[in-house]
DNA sequence: AAGACAATCAACCGCCCTGAA
DNA sequence: ATTCAGGGCGGTTGATTGTCT
């Protein structure tokens, strides 16, 4: 485990200064690795028992000789009543496809619009399956355009190259919106953060030239999240004035524009998934 | 049958962000 | 304003399983 990367060690070194990470757990006398069944046990009837959180000190109310880390992540990841268990369907393959020629390696963002999956598999998904598919048709994963357009360098593995330390339109959650018109996929719903506005732009313009939509659809974006700005600052105690659904269907017009140029923005339907890909 | 190699995915690592104190 | 615990994230590792020779 102790070949880190050169990012890694660089980011590390940038933050020697900054601060002490404290270990999330004394790591002596804990065990690690696969998790058997009675541990899984042990830990979802705590869990059942006194809600999740307070992770660091988890293991010991529940005990388990595990880190407090772990104990999360086999829950998120694994014993979660809501997950999924099974293969990606084709529809939610496609539209991994589509939500990460959007928001590129963002996968807690990519697996909060999809029910039942996870950052982690959706993540071991993308590098086995579907990076692998995409090369195999000549497209590269990182950009979604076609190899032969893309500079020489960035023909590699989707993972060699980390993509900019960019400051995202943070969403404040992640609540699908129940929509009538679809069948078992949730549509966009994404809030922003009004911290995040002087970043904004900036982030946008990376967008811009990491490829990932092209300076079109990021002008439209901005368009959107300036919109989104405007009613944050202006009313920060109202209920709702957001353009949640503004919001959504301008995403959902990007994913779809796939099909044509002429995506509604205001239909929320989801396209019939088909093998297009 | 057995060894080599490849693919898969659960689990881990370390950094970053956030909010409470 | 500062500190720090808790939690989240993306990248990576390595054990396991499958396939090939």
């Amino acid at each position: 485990m102790k070949k880190a990367s050169s990012l890694m060690e660089a980011k590390a070194k940038g933050n020697e200064k900054k601060k002490i990470i404290t270990p999330c757990c004394n790591k002596v006398g804990l065990k690690r690795g696969p998790w058997t069944r009675e541990e899984d046990e042990v830990l979802s009837n705590f869990i059942k028992k006194e809600g999740e959180g307070r992770w660091r000190t988890l293991p010991k109310r529940a005990g388990l000789l595990r880190c407090g880390k772990s104990c999360r992540l086999r829950w998120i990841n694994y014993l979660r009543p809501s997950l999924k268990h099974g293969h990606i369907a084709p529809d939610e393959e496609d539209l991994i496809l589509r939500l990460h020629r959007l928001l590129g390696n963002r996968w807690s963002l990519i697996a909060g619009r999809i029910p039942g999956r996870t950052d982690n598999e959706i993540k071991n998904y993308w590098n086995t399956h579907l990076s692998k598919k995409l090369v195999s048709q000549g497209i590269d994963p990182r950009t979604h355009k076609p190899l032969i357009n893309s500079c020489s360098n960035s023909i590699s593995t989707p993972l060699s190259n980390h993509s900019p330390k960019l400051i995202p339109p943070t969403p404040l959650n992640h609540h699908p919106i129940p929509s009538p018109h679809h069948h078992h996929i949730n549509i966009f719903n994404q809030d922003f953060d009004p911290k995040i506005t002087t970043t904004t732009h900036d982030y946008l313009d990376q967008q811009a030239t990491t490829a990932n939509v092209t300076n079109d659809e990021v002008s439209r974006f901005g368009l959107i999240v300036r919109s989104n700005e405007q009613n944050l600052l202006c009313s920060k105690n109202e209920d709702h004035c957001s353009d949640d659904d503004v919001f959504s269907s301008f995403l959902n017009s990007l994913i779809n524009d796939d099909h044509g140029p002429s995506a509604c923005d205001n239909d929320l339907s989801m396209p019939a998934y088909g093998n297009h890909v």
